[in-house]
DNA sequence: GAATCATAAGAAACCGCTTTCCCAAAGACA
DNA sequence: TGTCTTTGGGAAAGCGGTTTCTTATGATTC
């Protein structure tokens, strides 16, 4: 408990009174506090005991201005009220908080602008590194960044001249997952529904997709991928010009869980019944997935490992920490009930 | 741009660096920079010119160990990953970070000991006030926090002694209104599953429910309520449960929208076809609401604008501004596809 | 027993900024 | 013109720690 004075106020004691209270200099309390110099064993005790009777706590912001370190790790997100991120920042605020580290969240909303405010705050919040899961920013920005030396860790993105600081998942490994499950249950014609272009998760996902379909003697058909955004609304969007293509086809992968569902909105909608008449996977086991009906099958993607690590390699590099650190991390296919043996 | 130094390392320029290459002394220099006193327009500009060309950036650590505050806010959650929150987050980060300041965030997970741990840590922190969706702390603890000066706003709580910290809901109207909407599609039996009868706002939703029943002239049947957890998986028991003890009903209203999906889920998986079978109406109106299938009526939950509201309130009680705050929200019904006519 | 060397504790500088205190210059007034 | 206020800027004292530097003490060596 702090100490009531008569203002009403609390008194937060600090590192003098501790140090008149032992009978000793503000510099042997401070080795104490901090364990780096060794003291006198009787001397660590009438310390340690004047901590407890003022229950006396550092002030980390004088403990920052001394030693150029805020113990804070900056964070951006492209969205806070997203599952799958926040799935992302609880990894990292639980593995950071363990170490008495604490994160700035900041959010990016996918574009150029606010993204560098968001990283200009953090700056100027004296953060001691930056987790960031970017999407606009430029890689040469962010080798900019880390150049001035404000070590970052790069959640799902890999950029050329920053080997350690990414964390990736095997994006053409999950897309391969996907397409060869519907392979597997026999569909022959599988449609693709992929994310912009310009992403690299969406390439390479696309490019699993038709690995799978190559290593089953399948061609490509550049008539059965639509390019959608991510959003739940080029789910809608694509389903309905795939049709209009008028391709057959039995199955569908989505790059994304959002536009799965968005697909699996519009078949409903055309009056199709699921998932006899189309079987959908999805792509990032979403919570929500095991929402939507049929439940999604889909490709986990294990966000919150990846987000621990990111952590993890920051704690190494740092704060000194040592946990082994793994760079890149493999999807897997969760099977649920939007996907079923093609019948013929 | 920050200027580069022989080492590589980027050299940070401090308020010595502007004063003395705008020629005057750093008090001068920190007086043009908060404005708080008056200083000689030519000497100003001096001032700002040497701020700019040196690209200065007062470090923000130093400066709340000068005056005690540290332009950050604690706020507490039970979960990150969860929608709901990620809303209430979203609005307070924005809300803050517009006036720069800064939040850092912490998990509670509904569990007491998580959560006094983590006001431990954000108290630590030295946050100038706290913002939180408090759910285990009792309310003892939440005066005295704010006893001991440190302003706190509650989201989503109300506790006696704290008439201006709380920001709430009018959970009782949300209640009323589910319920009334099912009475206006001519619904006489309707079942409910409420939440914890420990929570506050269970209770009153659950009251507002019986108070539509009243005013409709049918009676309140204790049979037809079930206390649930507002988890999914207490959807699915509670539904169960309601079934067994064998009365009639032919809709439901869940107390949040978890519980409701549970419910649905469980409903299709006995072979009810919904909304045919039974209308569900959930409450918060989460993210995933139009992503269940039959897409899900239910009472929206303005949480962030609540959650604006607290971080408004926080703003004037600890940094002097002065924004309109109003402590009582009205939730609205949005209505989909979960509920429809009663047939018979 | 004197010189050498660790070891440990205290004194003081420092981190970068705010703010009080003080004094000089300028304006107001008689 | 001389005194009294204002006004505005500089010097310096914190804020609460860390860390370097210094010195006192006791142990080790010859």
């Amino acid at each position: 408990m702090l100490l009531a004075t008569t203002t009403g106020c609390y008194h937060v004691p600090t590192i003098y009174e501790v140090a008149e209270r032992a009978g000793v200099s503000l510099s042997t309390v401070s080795r104490v506090l901090n364990g780096k110099s060794s003291v006198n064993k009787a001397l660590k005790e009438r310390v340690d005991q004047a901590v407890k009777e003022l229950n006396y706590r550092p002030n980390s912001v004088a403990r920052s201005l001394a030693n150029s370190r805020t113990d804070s790790v900056g964070v951006l997100v492209p969205e806070l009220n997203v599952p799958f991120f926040g799935d992302l920042m609880q990894a990292v605020e639980s593995t950071l908080r363990a170490q008495d580290k604490h994160v700035i969240i900041t959010v990016g909303r996918n574009c150029l602008e606010t993204e560098k405010d968001a990283v200009d705050f953090l700056i100027s919040r004296n953060c001691d590194a930056l987790i960031m899961h970017a999407e606009a920013l430029p890689d040469d920005y962010l080798l900019d960044l880390n150049q001035n030396k404000l070590p970052i860790a790069l959640v799902n993105r890999k950029v050329e001249g920053l080997p350690n600081a990414c964390i990736t998942l095997d994006n053409e490994k999950g897309g391969y997952l996907a397409t060869r499950h519907l392979l597997e249950l026999g569909h022959k014609n599988i449609a693709y529904i992929s994310g912009p272009a310009y992403k690299a998760d969406a390439c390479l996902r696309l490019k699993g997709h038709e690995r799978a379909l190559i290593e089953a003697g399948l061609s490509v058909n550049p008539q059965l991928v639509f390019n959608g955004n991510y959003s739940e609304e080029d789910g809608k969007i694509g389903l309905l010009e795939l049709m209009a293509r008028d391709l057959p086809f039995s199955a569908l992968v989505c790059a994304n869980d959002w536009m799965a569902s968005g697909a699996i909105s519009c078949a409903r909608d055309l009056g199709m019944s699921l998932p006899q008449d189309l079987s959908i996977v999805g792509f990032d086991d979403v919570v929500f997935a095991h929402h939507v009906f049929p439940r999604l099958t889909t490709v986990s993607n294990p966000v919150a490992d990846m987000a621990e690590m990111s952590a993890k390699y920051i704690l190494n590099k740092v704060y000194g920490q040592d946990h082994n650190v793994q760079h890149c991390f493999e999807p897997s296919l969760v099977v649920r009930e939007s996907t079923v043996n093609f019948e013929n």
